[in-house]
DNA sequence: TCTGGGGTCCTATTCCTA
DNA sequence: TCTGTAGGAATAGGACCC
């Protein structure tokens, strides 16, 4: 129960330029900079930059391409997400040192419900500050932290208490940002509609249409209104959220629904033959990593991304729940030859959902071949001992770049502009 | 300007079955 | 047995998030 009611309670914690940040601690003469983390290449993006690369107009998800327009010296660091989760457990550290209710939404962010923590750490604020400065002593890092009664108030103050970038130079941000009870609807109606969550460009652009610009507006809307624009179930919620109604908890742990791995290729590919190695390929990878988190799935999907853009799915559910690369690439083999791939592809996706925790070993056994479930654990075991390149399926033996490339190598698009 | 890769959730449609 | 139907599962697509 919490010890003063009303109080805020949730904290949203969001690292600032996570990746780039990471990046000028391993190499510190790029402390500074403009730094991009991101793909180099012609079909890249940016996955994070510095804030002396946001004062030229650059932001994270925007074309490598443009972003090197826009800031010719800017330094491009490909990146190492394993790394940034080395250093995202140790910010869960200092997290799990306040209270054990941490959700974490992505490596750099985390909600915190701090209601219980409070008769040991001070009052929510305090602890924010607290955490704050810790992680920036412990682990070298800066953050921002908002504090509210709710997760939609707490994400939109963090926001709010972050670093600015304008072409003048970086302005500090205020670090901790706190929404007390009483002034949820005067911080959130004057914010554009595209702050609340689930609102992306499409329904902002749609409801712009209609005269609705900032969140107080929609809140002005009747309630039937909105869900006739926007349906049941997003029009409600939206409406609800305009209201400051957000009952959602912070939960600290939630199973993964699917599995999956896509690429985007320097160039189209428009032959099958390649387009096989490929789903081999991420089969391969998407197997590994259902049995190392112990799951197995029924429906596999294939998805393909044409040169225009245009995406399509094609997906089929199984009798039993597999983990294995070659069940897994027979199923997706299957989806790709009902494809045609002449109009050039460049994108592939092979993932596995309907997911339950560990259904597949003993149906693997006596299935379709002599115990891929076992082969499946030899394979593993190699790549513990020897690296994840040490061995892989057998389709791809003797083609180079193909064979070699391991999935995770392209993180955020191809390197180059040449023939995978 | 030309758009990555990891996902979640929602909706509409189709198909199967009781 | 035939037909209509209601509901659930599967499928496909799309919006959105970090």
């Amino acid at each position: 129960m919490p010890a003063r009611t009303g109080e805020p309670a949730i904290l949203h914690v969001d690292m600032d330029a996570f990746y780039a940040s990471v990046e000028v601690l391993r190499d510190p003469s790029l402390a500074g900079r403009p730094v991009i983390v991101g793909g180099a290449g012609d079909r890249g993006v940016v996955a994070s930059c510095s804030y002396e690369a946001r004062a030229h107009g650059v932001a994270s998800a925007m074309p490598s391409a443009r972003a090197r327009r826009l800031c010719p010296a800017a330094v491009f660091v490909h990146g190492d997400l394993s790394r940034y989760g080395d250093y995202s457990r140790r910010i869960h550290e200092v997290f799990a040192s306040y209270t054990p209710l941490v959700e974490g939404i992505s490596l750099d962010e985390a909600f915190l419900d701090v209601a219980g923590a409070r008769r040991l750490f001070g009052s929510a604020p305090e602890i924010a500050a607290a955490v704050r400065r810790r992680i920036a002593d412990e682990v070298g890092l800066g953050c921002s932290v908002g504090v509210a009664p709710s997760k939609l108030l707490a994400k939109l103050a963090s926001k709010r208490a972050k670093p600015r970038a304008s072409p003048a130079g970086v302005v500090p941000g205020p670090g901790v940002v706190v929404v007390r009870p009483g002034e949820e609807l005067a911080f959130l109606h004057p914010l554009p509609v595209s702050a609340l969550w689930g609102v992306g460009p499409r329904t902002a652009q749609r409801l712009e249409g209609r005269g609705v610009r900032t969140v107080g507006e929609l809140a002005a809307v009747p309630r039937a209104t909105v869900v006739e624009w926007l349906g049941a179930g997003a029009g409600a919620q939206l409406w609800d959220l305009a209201w400051a109604r957000d009952p959602r908890p912070v939960v600290p742990s939630r199973p993964p629904k699917s599995v999956g791995h896509e690429e985007t290729f320097a160039v189209d590919l428009r032959d099958r033959h390649h387009l096989h190695r490929e789903v081999v390929r991420q089969a391969d990878a998407v197997a590994a990593r259902l049995r190392a988190a112990g799951l197995a799935g029924r429906t596999v999907t294939v998805k393909v991304r044409y040169n225009d853009f245009a995406t399509i799915t094609r997906s089929r559910t199984l009798p039993e729940a597999v983990d294995t690369a070659p069940e897994v690439a027979a199923a997706a083999g299957a989806l790709l030859d009902g494809v045609d791939p002449r109009a050039g592809v460049r994108l592939l996706g092979v993932s596995v959902a309907n997911l339950a925790r560990g259904a597949a070993r003993q149906l693997a056994l006596g299935g379709a071949g002599p115990g891929w479930g076992e082969a499946s654990e030899a394979v593993d075991g190699v790549r513990a001992r020897f690296g994840p390149r040490a061995v892989g399926p057998a389709a791809l033996l003797g083609e180079r770049g193909l064979g070699v490339r391991r999935p995770g190598d392209q993180q955020w698009g191809p390197e180059g502009g040449s023939a995978p």
